[in-house]
DNA sequence: CATATATTAGAACAAATGTTCGAAATAAAT
DNA sequence: ATTTATTTCGAACATTTGTTCTAATATATG
């Protein structure tokens, strides 16, 4: 099976949302990749759908999507320092904003700037953006943000060790703290930006 | 002059374009807003697009957009294996896209999905993405990406020792690799992304 | 080579859609 | 109240556009 049609006419399509807007017509498609028929862009398009890869309304014009598209995105807020006692997603303590694809958007994630060097083992470096997702509670193993003395943010491994839970930093000259009740999960941390 | 209509014509426009993906027709404008007749939208079109606040492409279905939605994002081609011979941004080698905030966008920007872990004391670890300006030159110190003997392409450090330039992982386990002609610098790592 | 499968082409059709014009209705201004 | 500007309507028209069907061509498969 030849892909290279599929996916000319699949790229071009995206593209053209992203820079025009809009969908193209099936015309513009042919023309665009040396089709003569209307009908053979019709026959890849309904090879694009079945794989999922595009949907688009009956006797509708330009209505074709991309569902793995990333034009629309969304911001989500950035958290620097935590104001003592305002809420962690108060206005003060907003830094900036990120944004991310719609498809992993979701109302529960914000970003976090991270501070210091306690989770360089884990590639997360002093200055980086973690994406927390809030509806999603850390599991052991598992990377999550956690609010300590509803003052400050930490991001550290979660880990059970006996039958007690810890921070645990991924760095060797950090310890690990035990999580008692001053120490609330606020999200799992489920991305990762960096400016080099 | 009644605004009510126009403010209803284009919020219309817009959450539709962002629900749905594309534009609705004028027909369909008519229809949620309570017109008998298209060309009594097509007033209403008008004004907002003396407005700026509309764009349409004439004698084009379903090419209203609103110049405030714009995709603020352009998409860069991620790379991953190099086919032989093929060139570095052939679409052979390309198995994906990522977008970057336009503000950032230039047309010299690539991605590669990181292979292995040679950068892993650099924070990039196996399956990063990592983007790339081919339009600036990696200098001393800087992270960079490099083509090998033209088929493989390779993320590191780039210095000199004495006055040789090497290729420098951030891995003991790996050991720095002298630059010859056989080397080829292709851009200067800018930013990173990861899944958690 | 023969057969099946995938791809492209052409044409014709029906429906969706944008455009235009004049007139009617409504609201605003004088 | 009269005039003026704004808004809406209706209908007709020209294109654009999606859809479908059949046949031709290319590509793979045994």
């Amino acid at each position: 099976m030849k892909l290279n049609k599929q996916n000319e006419i699949l790229t071009f399509i995206q593209h053209k949302i992203e820079n025009e807007g809009y969908s193209p017509s099936i015309r513009e498609i042919a023309e665009k990749v040396n089709l003569k028929s209307t009908s053979s862009v019709q026959y890849h398009l309904d090879n694009l759908i079945k794989k999922g890869l595009l949907s688009k309304k009956p006797n509708q014009s330009r209505t074709l999507t991309s569902n793995k598209l990333i034009s629309t995105f969304k911001s989500v807020p950035i958290v620097g320092e935590i104001a003592a006692g305002a809420p962690l997603l108060a206005e003060e303590n907003k830094i900036g904003e990120i944004s991310v694809p719609q498809d992993k958007f979701s109302e529960n994630l914000f970003a976090l700037k991270i501070n210091g060097d306690s989770m360089i083992d884990a590639g997360i470096f002093h200055e980086d953006i973690v994406v927390i997702d809030k509806g999603v509670e850390p599991k052991n193993g598992d990377i999550g943000a956690f609010m300590i003395n509803e003052t400050e943010a930490t991001v550290k491994y979660l880990d059970t060790i006996g039958n007690k839970r810890y921070l645990v930093p991924a760095n060797k000259i950090y310890e690990n703290q035990e999580i008692t009740s001053n120490v609330q999960p606020i999200g799992k941390v489920v991305s990762l930006f960096r400016d080099i």
